[in-house]
RNA sequence: GGCCCGUUGGUCAAGCGGUUAAGACUCCGCCCUUUCACGGCGGCAACAGGGGUUCGAGUCCCCUACGGGUCACCA
């Protein structure tokens, strides 16, 4: 039988990250068997129901390369895929019909408020006051099933009400609509989030009314804040786009979230879907939370950055190399030097633009910058250095190994590190203590011109 | 509260009765080095507690503690 796995969110706002971990291991799974992965809106609530939501679920599993097979947008033998459209053909209620004549279900009429419902033995008819359809649950015995995570799960049907299918407006519940959905969609594996562990024996009770053959039930655990705070909406970084803004990758948000609470066999982190979807076991999936940890995602952000091509990273970083510029054009320099420099030294996209204020200007400093223990340079010799410095950049060829060359032949004459020059340069064409590339990498890039005005600034300041 | 589920370093986790209890991230040290990074090498650090079963238990069973989920005309 071909595998058909679905991911079935409401749409109720932003796509959170646990929802599309739900969603990559629904895909990756039906991709390791060669099955189908189908996207299903639940709409049913309509209170709930936000604007947009349901764009919002497109554009994110698509720009995550979780491509659907069936979906409302892409039809797909089973459609429609949206079940406030389903409902319209009569669908749920026709099932709920189909219960209520196996004497499985019933009509109840009973307030809302009722404390205990004594419907039980109302008649077949429909009655002709507000009625919800329930279905009848077996007094004794017990439920079983058993979750390819957890294992075999045991309930005494004494623990289950006796649950609405169908509400007094007309629409289904959530329960119902997903088990006739899941069945008449055919779907063959239900992969989710475990809080619906404890619902399940209520979804296989539906499946025995029916006399219809369950799925193979996956429920994963969910991924945390802390030890006991879910990972929400309420903690504001929860959604996948707050991740993007933060200048995390597609593919690295998408790597991270599938090792919280799934490992693969051997020793390597880093998969592409693709590989994901090759890698993919359900005996990985762990039973307990996963705390998600944003130092673990940004290294995995950074191996991905790192591992760029040069000219994919500079296309990724020039908008933020950008964002710090004051509103002019960005400077005349050498962009592939600067990439080159700040490329392993971006965790996150955002941790570029910080970095490179200084090729807009240099921003006042303290001159005790030029203190440096190592390099065995004070603002004093920082002063004879930068003069030193001076007559070296200010050649006809200004190439980098030129340039190498004469502050290595110079500081050999006198017995000093190359630091010893390029530090003090490194903080007279930055102002900084710390800068993406060396005092001749920042020189280079800056070219020659730019250069000598700054050095010949710093050391009137040094003066 | 009832029912269900879980508990290996700070975090993610491997482990399926016999291991010096992997690996990754973090942190620390060293090397590389014109700063900071990258990279390389090394290090710190764990089986929630108690009872069983067994020649032998992180692994199996029971209890306790702690944590989570669920008990809706929400999904």
């Amino acid at each position: 039988m071909k595998v058909r796995t679905r991911f079935a969110p409401s749409p109720t706002g932003f796509m959170h990250l646990g929802g599309l971990r739900t969603a990559l291991y629904a895909f990756i799974f039906a991709r390791k068997h060669g099955g189908n992965f189908i996207l299903r809106i639940e709409d049913t609530d309509r209170a709930r129901y936000v604007e947009g939501a349901t764009e919002v679920i497109y554009e994110t599993l698509r720009e995550c390369g979780l491509n659907w097979d069936e979906g409302s947008d892409k039809g797909g033998g089973y459609a429609p895929y949206i079940q406030s459209e389903r409902m319209k053909d009569g669908l749920y209620m026709k099932y709920a019909l189909e219960l209520i004549e196996k004497y499985e279900a019933y009509y109840c009429y009973c307030l809302p408020e009722a404390e205990t419902c004594d419907c039980k033995n109302s008649k077949i008819r429909k009655p002709d006051i507000p009625f919800v359809i329930r279905q009848r649950i077996p007094c004794g015995g017990t439920t079983a099933f058993k979750d390819e995570v957890y294992g075999e799960i045991k309930v005494d049907n004494s623990e289950i009400e006796d649950q609405i299918l169908i509400k007094s407006d007309g629409m289904p519940t959530y329960n119902f609509a997903n088990v006739i959905d899941d069945h008449t969609m055919n779907i063959t594996h239900v992969i989710r989030g475990n809080e619906f562990l404890s619902s399940t024996p209520k979804h296989v009770l539906l499946y025995k009314a029916f006399g219809w053959e369950p799925p193979v039930y996956i429920h994963a655990a969910p991924i945390m804040r802390d030890a006991s705070h879910k990972l929400s909406k309420r903690d504001g970084d929860a959604y996948f786009s707050d991740f993007k803004a933060k200048g995390y990758l597609t593919r690295a948000i998408v790597n991270y979230i599938a090792l919280l609470g799934w490992s693969p066999k051997g020793e390597n982190e880093i998969f592409s879907l693709e590989e994901l979807s090759s890698e993919f076991d359900i005996s990985g999936i762990s039973k307990s939370p996963a705390i998600f940890d944003e130092v673990k995602m940004r290294a995995i952000n950074a191996h991905y950055i790192r591992t760029l091509p040069l000219e994919e990273f500079k296309l990724l970083a020039m908008p933020y190399i950008c964002a710090s510029a004051p509103e002019s054009e960005p400077p005349a320099i050498d962009y592939d030097i600067l990439c080159a420099a700040l490329q392993p030294r971006t965790e996150v996209l955002t941790d570029i633009t910080p970095q490179v204020d200084f090729i807009f200007e240099v921003r006042d400093y303290q001159a005790d910058l030029y203190n440096n223990k190592k390099m065995k340079t004070s603002p004093e010799t920082a002063f004879s250095a930068l003069k030193d410095s001076l007559k070296i950049i200010n050649t006809d060829g200004f190439s980098r190994d030129e340039i190498y060359d004469a502050f290595k032949a110079l500081s050999e004459k006198n017995g000093v590190k190359i630091g010893y020059y390029l530090y003090p340069l490194q903080v007279a064409l930055t102002g900084k203590p710390a800068a993406p590339g060396g005092g001749l990498d920042i020189c280079v890039m800056l070219g020659k011109d730019e250069s000598l005005r700054r050095i010949e600034k710093a050391i009137v300041k040094l003066s």
